[in-house]
DNA sequence: ACGTTCATGTAAAACGATACACAAGGACCG
DNA sequence: CGGTCCTTGTGTATCGTTTTACATGAACGT
């Protein structure tokens, strides 16, 4: 089993292989490719000198680029992927997403992007780099704001976007945030409610709960929901906006807990999300107030698993569907369809009741 | 801002940029990649003109061929992707592995596996397939047994592996599984359990929980924990195995059932997995006898956030740190050591005791 | 004034595969 | 027997970069 040594020791290729077989590229290529193209004798013959060679088929980057796709999709997050994986939203949604793509056999990359507004100049670069580099053949993003850089390079990158945010320009899927927000702020004004605390999800990390939130600021689903809960209130009561840090139900907690210290509590807290909620059902139990009728009104939005467990009123999206959806709408070409409006509906559990 | 129409209308690339800039190929490939070695007023012309063309940046499949790295690590599931997300082993495991991902700045590709030894033919080849076309530089299997063909395309690509079973061929991070199984079957033991039941995650999917379970066809880890598990009874008792069809709680619940429902019911039941243990759990809940001193001892593997809440003896595993550390193998080439064992230890809670 | 280094930039050769157009030899059909 | 398919293959031209080695001129110390 001695090896001439003669030549520059490169690995086997295509070529190599080819050379030994007798056989054109085109065919040791068809072998792998087009199996139905070659006749077994051959194929076989092909597989066996590969194997000798330690050759393990065509080399994936030159396939991408000469065939022009990849295999692989993207999905890009507004968060850390360590954070992302702790989110029962996105992994609800991950979760519909890769069902679609394993039934198209297609592979995810998983991209973080940083936030726009408040990223330091050089996590902007960084993401954009990382959707650059990605060898992918399209992409969904979940509640990017519009303009990121990050989207900028994969439009102009030619390549098809699917988001969850409504925007003429692309494909989306998403639901109707302000609506589903003032089905909550009615609901809560039918209750009698007429101040309700809105805990929302930051786009950058407040120094405290107590200071002034720019709504520009926002991520644009709890800017779309707090104007809705507000237009459901109509008059009937008055909001108060307090800032998480993260969407964590710590962070949920330490902001619910900020408006409930306040001269004048709320009789409600919403939060733009359940992870946020229930960090405010911890408040309110650290606190030993109850949740809903004869204590303090909770909402939350998405009905994620945990949600009904903790008896949580939210505002329940088909989130896996919605990453179904997502998916199909990427991979499959006989979707036509542009634009999709999932349904929402409030659930309302024992976190709510009366006001006091 | 009328177009010539003449010529193919193909994208913009490197060469039109260039042409356009009246600057070589390798200058504007430059502008990109290696900023510093070109000047600045060059590199903003370069831009301009590259914006002006839609030109997004270098093609990144043309720049992983040419470069022989991509920027990207694979991951390799044992299961769906779908089912992924919803184990909390994974996704832990999936956490500590994105953290150092992202320090590095490269991104995931996840990979699903099917099960080799049961999985029909076209499954397989299908997987094998996935890992051929992944444009990745690296991979990381966690649970995937030896031999599983996937893994040899891997390799024979040349790729570096981690692995998390004992291996003298490839790099692994992994625990001592016969030893936490071991300190499981003592602590038992000493408890005065003389019968335990042991619910196994199986390979393929028993067709009845009372199927006689053949042992080569359990993943490795759940062969080496009720190996462990034997051996640190010691003779003192006896075993049952009884096969889970997957590891969630549900089929937990199932096999535990059929465990309890024997005439001669085992006085503790041992998981391969925390949150088959759950579903003991709640197999225990349903018959209303209490888990622990006075009932039916239950313990885990893993000490999944879920395991504490819910009371659960378990052997703790530092999963997050086992997914950084298998990312550090892969990407960080400081990283020498070829092999590292995280210790593991026994954390009693409320759902052991005594045996009746 | 001379060799040395630095900052810029260039030219040409890979990188490894697939698409496309076409060819040889049978089979088949009327 | 001539034409048309079908099967199995073959060459060759790209795909769009990065690499390697080299060129140019200015700056600089001595």
């Amino acid at each position: 089993m001695k090896r001439s040594a003669a030549g520059k020791a490169k690995g086997p290729s295509l070529k190599t292989v080819a050379l030994a077989a007798g056989v054109s590229l085109t065919t040791v290529s068809n072998a792998y490719n087009k199996p139905e193209h070659v006749s077994d004798e051959v194929r076989d013959m092909i597989f066996a000198i590969a194997r000798e060679q330690g050759y393990a088929g065509p080399d994936p980057a030159a396939r991408s680029l000469r065939s022009r796709h990849s295999g692989a999709i993207g999905v890009l997050f507004t968060s850390q992927l360590s954070y992302a994986f702790s989110d029962p939203y996105c992994v609800e949604l991950l979760t519909g997403l890769a069902e679609v793509a394993e039934e198209n056999r297609i592979s995810v990359v998983l991209i973080p992007l940083a936030r726009r507004v408040v990223a330091p100049e050089e996590e902007v670069r960084r993401s954009v780099e990382a959707v650059r580099h990605a060898v992918i053949d399209g992409a969904v993003a979940d509640g990017i704001d519009d303009g990121h850089p990050a989207l900028q390079v994969l439009l102009s990158r030619g390549l098809p976007l699917i988001r969850s945010v409504d925007n003429s320009e692309s494909h989306c899927v998403m639901i109707d945030e302000r609506e589903a927000g003032r089905s909550v702020g009615e609901y809560l004004a039918g209750l009698g409610h007429r101040h309700v605390a809105v805990v929302v999800d930051h786009l950058h990390e407040p120094s405290s709960p107590d200071e002034a939130v720019e709504e520009d600021e926002l991520f644009p689903y709890s800017r779309l929901r707090l104007a809705g809960i507000r237009e459901g209130l109509a008059g009937h009561g008055r909001v108060t906006v307090v800032a998480a840090r993260r969407n964590t139900a710590a962070s949920g907690w330490v902001a619910a807990d900020a408006a409930l210290e306040r001269a004048d509590p709320p009789t409600a807290i919403v939060a733009t999300s359940d992870v946020l909620a229930l960090g405010a059902l911890e408040a309110l139990a650290r606190r030993n107030v109850p949740a809903g009728a004869g204590g303090v009104s909770v909402v939350g939005f998405d009905d994620i698993p945990a949600a009904a467990p903790a008896g949580l009123t939210t505002v329940r999206q088909p989130i896996r569907e919605k990453g179904r959806l997502m998916g199909r709408m990427l991979l499959d070409s006989s979707y036509t369809q542009r634009r999709m409006v999932l349904p929402t509906q409030l659930v309302t559990r024992t976190s709510t009741g009366p006001a006091n």
